[in-house]
Formats: structure tokens, C-alpha cells, sequence
RNA sequence: CGGGGUGUAGUGUAACGGCUAACAUUCCUGUUUUGGGAACAGGCGACUCCGGGUUCGAAUCCCGGCGCCCCGACCA
């Protein structure tokens, strides 16, 4: 893509009415704008990652059996009496509307019932199950307080599967395997070194969920993290019990503060019951069916990974979800300058690669620089007068501080 | 929802109760530039969040509302 066909630029100062990194950041870059506290929009380049984080995500669902769909936002009242959570004294972050003729919807802050009430008219017999649907959809939730930027919205886009087992064997076998899926999405959006597994509260029908929390001083949860072991323990569940059922020993554990990027866990019946899902086993006997919620939030991934990875100058993209693999730089308005870039832009796209050009004739090279560093593409090709008389392209990655001279002919080599 | 802070061109800031609300940046025109947010010249852009009040006079003081940020509570 040619950077004059983006609409978007860069911001010298951070935003007033913004603290956090992670929304200074992608405000400055361009990446997301503020519609309101705790909504933001997202910009050709904040899209661009979401879809490369939603793209992660969709290839591990779809490895360990998920099969993707799309629920309603607008949702029904009765489906929701069912389970009794449609009484704002039950759940009080509902966003609810009315309909012309006075009847009452609500937009969805979470997809449980959703899913229970649709799979009811499918599930019956025990060679129906197991199934694992699930969804990429905006969420809005009435939140008294948003905050840190992209991290905690009222509407944001998020993935959400939901298991649906004969057993709670098969059930478990399923959700362990969730773990190493959410595992890899971790790794592959390049905070996985930062991320752990961590036990925490888990309801009525097991005795933990299980959160992902990634490391950094923008959480607002605490947990205590055993790094030997790879695994986190949630304040909200921290006592001695806990650590002796564990296995873990207070010495070993050291407080941190992380944030919420993906949390899983075991509904059981807890659904399955009002709405009454029940299956036919071998035998004609109906059991109901056990269930599990394996959620994601897409922003709060993206503004997690500016929070962790970025320098002074800006973001530094992991190649995974990066909105560009290579940023080209055009120095100087010289013809030769010229035709060289547009040369290679056009090559760099045939082969595949994702490059975002900047054609930007009037534009010094101190702010292309500058604006590159911000936009945190992991390479940097630069085209000048200076880099062709040396015979060659300028190649620089976001994480070096020195670039280097490579020919003509063995550009591609380098992606 | 409690507490604290804050609201002025697109953005960031300034302005004692008193002249046409200033500066930087962005943007536009022109000339010169092109390896780390270039230089010069000229120009556009603001009902100072909204509503009341005090005053000869309010961006400035007072009251009310709203927005935004932070702390806390809350967060299937």
C-alpha cells in the first residue's frame, strides 16, 4: 500500500485526555481513534493488526476443532430470562435498547445463552457432540469506569468459543487442549515470554478458571507468578490452601502486575440446565450437556503488545501482526530515487509481501524517519541517492539500531 | 458509584477580571531544500464544553450540567 493512499498521520504530541501507553501510542501513529471513553475506532492500520491477531486466533480454533460462526449483537430478552441474567440487578453492564414497538433487546456483553439457546435446536442425540462454535463480534459492556486506553472498553471485539461435551471427561480433554491453543496465541502475537497461565476464581462447577495474564505495570490485576514452573497464581484466589493444592510454595512466587489477555473455563450445567440441552446417550437416556467458554479480547491483545513492545520512538511490532512486514522509504524527489522504489515496491508486492511504501515526495527524511519508527513496521527499506550510490537499499529491523547496504538483487532474500 | 484532577483552532500549550484570545505544530501558497520530525515569506483555521449568574466588562470569578483522565469500588 502506498502511504499518500492512507489517510492517516502521525501525531508529534500524545493526546491530552490520554495516559496510557498503549493509546498514546496507536493515537499517535494512527492506529485507533477515540470516539468516546472506553470506544475507540479502528484505523486502515489498526485494522490491519486486528485481522492479523484474528487471523492467529482463527488458525488455532481451528486446529483443535472450532468451527466459526457469527451470533447476533442485538439479543433476545427471553432467551436470557432463562438463565436469569437479563435483570440489570443480576448483571448491571448491559447495554439495552427498545424496539418501535416498545419490546426490549439488549446488545451482547457476553455470548453463553446465545450459544446454548441456538445449539439447542441442533443438539440431541450423543453423535451430535462434541461440537466447538465459535465467534469473532463486538461486545459492548456498560462498564462504570473504562480505562488504560484500548484495554478496558465498552465495546470491543473479541472471539469466544463455546464447548459442547457429552462428558466431563471429554470435556477435559478439550480444555486442555484450549490451553496449548491459547498458549500458541501468545506465542505468535510475540508476548508469550510475558504470558502465564494462571488459576483463578472459577465459579460454581470447577474449582479454577483459568486466566492468561501477560506481564506488565499497565494490569490491573496481581498475580504471583512461579517462573520455574510457567504458571500464575490470581490474587483473588491466593491462600494457603490454594498454594498447598497447587503444589506451590510462597517462596517461589513473585508479585506482579499483569493484565487479562484470555480467560477459559468450565461451565458444566450451569447453562445446559435452563435451557434445558440434553443429549441421547447410547442407552436412550438423556444427560445435559457439559459446556465451556474459552474467551479473547482482540483489542486488549493488540494494546498489550504496544505496552510491552515498544521503545521511545514507538511501537515495535512482533512480524506476526504487524500491518506491514516491510516499511519502504522513498528519500528525495530524484527521478532515479524514484523509479528504483516504485521498482521494488512493485516487486515486493508480487512476491507477497506486505509493504507499505512511503511515496511521500514533499516529506523530509528526518519525519519519515521518525514517522516509521512510530508506526514500528518491523523492516525499514530506505531508496535514496545516498543508499543506490552504495550500491543498493538501506535495510534496517525496528529492533536494530543499524542498518545495512544490500544489492540490488538480493533484496528479496532478506523477507 | 465515591474521591481527585481537568476542559481554549485538527493536535499540544499560553493569556492579571480589561485592546482584534497568543504561540507551536498541522494544513494551504511560493521559493529553496531532502539520511533523523528542514529554512524563509505569506495565509486559513476558535461562539474559549453547555446553561445560568456576578460585573461597566468574563476564557478568567460563582452555581448547575456534561465530557475526559486518574485512584478506589465494580468487572459472566
Amino acid at each position: 500500500m502506498k502511504q499518500t493512499q492512507l489517510f492517516t498521520k502521525t501525531k508529534k504530541e500524545s493526546p491530552a485526555d490520554e495516559v496510557s501507553l498503549n493509546a498514546e501510542l496507536l493515537i499517535r501513529a494512527g492506529f485507533i481513534s477515540k470516539e468516546m471513553a472506553g470506544v475507540y475506532s479502528y484505523l486502515p492500520l489498526g485494522l490491519r493488526v486486528i485481522k492479523k491477531i484474528e487471523d492467529i486466533i482463527r488458525d488455532e480454533m481451528n486446529k483443535i476443532g472450532g468451527v466459526e460462526m457469527r451470533t447476533s449483537v442485538l439479543q433476545n430478552k427471553e432467551v436470557w430470562e432463562k438463565s436469569n441474567r437479563w435483570d440489570d440487578e443480576v448483571v448491571d453492564n448491559w447495554f439495552k435498547t427498545k424496539l418501535k414497538n416498545g419490546g426490549e433487546v439488549g446488545l451482547s456483553f457476553t455470548n453463553e445463552e446465545a450459544y446454548a439457546d441456538i445449539l439447542k435446536q441442533y443438539i440431541s442425540s450423543y453423535k451430535d457432540l462434541p461440537v466447538y462454535p465459535y465467534d469473532f463480534k463486538n461486545i459492548f459492556r456498560n462498564e462504570t469506569r473504562s480505562k488504560s486506553g484500548i484495554l478496558r472498553g465498552r465495546e470491543f471485539y473479541w472471539k469466544a468459543l463455546y464447548s459442547f461435551s457429552k462428558d466431563e471427561a471429554e470435556h477435559n480433554v478439550f480444555y486442555e487442549k484450549a490451553k496449548d491453543a491459547y498458549k500458541n496465541i501468545y506465542k505468535r502475537a510475540g508476548i508469550g515470554h510475558l504470558t502465564y497461565l494462571t488459576f483463578a476464581s472459577g465459579g460454581t462447577f470447577s474449582k479454577f478458571s483459568h486466566e492468561f495474564q501477560t506481564i506488565t505495570g499497565a494490569g490491573e490485576d496481581l498475580i504471583y507468578v512461579d517462573e520455574n514452573r510457567g504458571i500464575a497464581i490470581n490474587k483473588e484466589v491466593y491462600n494457603d490452601e490454594v498454594l498447598e493444592s497447587l503444589g506451590l510454595k510462597k517462596e517461589d512466587l513473585v508479585e506482579n502486575k499483569a493484565v487479562e489477555v484470555g480467560n477459559i473455563f468450565s461451565l458444566g450445567t450451569k447453562f445446559s440446565t435452563p435451557f434445558d440441552l440434553k443429549y441421547k446417550d447410547e442407552n436412550g437416556e438423556e444427560k445435559l450437556v457439559i459446556m465451556g467458554s474459552y474467551g479473547i479480547g482482540l483489542g486488549r491483545l493488540m494494546g498489550t503488545v504496544v505496552e510491552v513492545l515498544s521503545d521511545d520512538k514507538g511501537i515495535i511490532w512482533p512480524e506476526s501482526i504487524a500491518p506491514f512486514k516491510v516499511h519502504l522509504l522513498m528519500l528525495g524527489g530524484d527521478q532515479s530515487v524514484k523509479t528504483e522504489a516504485l521498482k521494488i515496491y512493485e516487486e515486493l508486492k508480487m512476491k507477497g509481501v506486505e509493504v507499505l511504501f512511503d511515496d511521500r515526495v514533499d516529506t523530509s527524511a528526518g519525519e519519515k524517519f521518525a514517522d516509521s519508527d512510530l508506526i514500528g513496521i518491523p523492516y525499514r527499506v530506505v531508496v535514496s541517492k545516498r543508499s543506490l550510490a552504495d550500491g543498493g537499499f538501506e535495510v534496517k529491523k525496528r529492533i536494530e539500531t543499524n542498518g545495512k547496504i544490500v544489492p540490488f538483487d538480493k533484496l528479496m532474500e532478506e523477507f
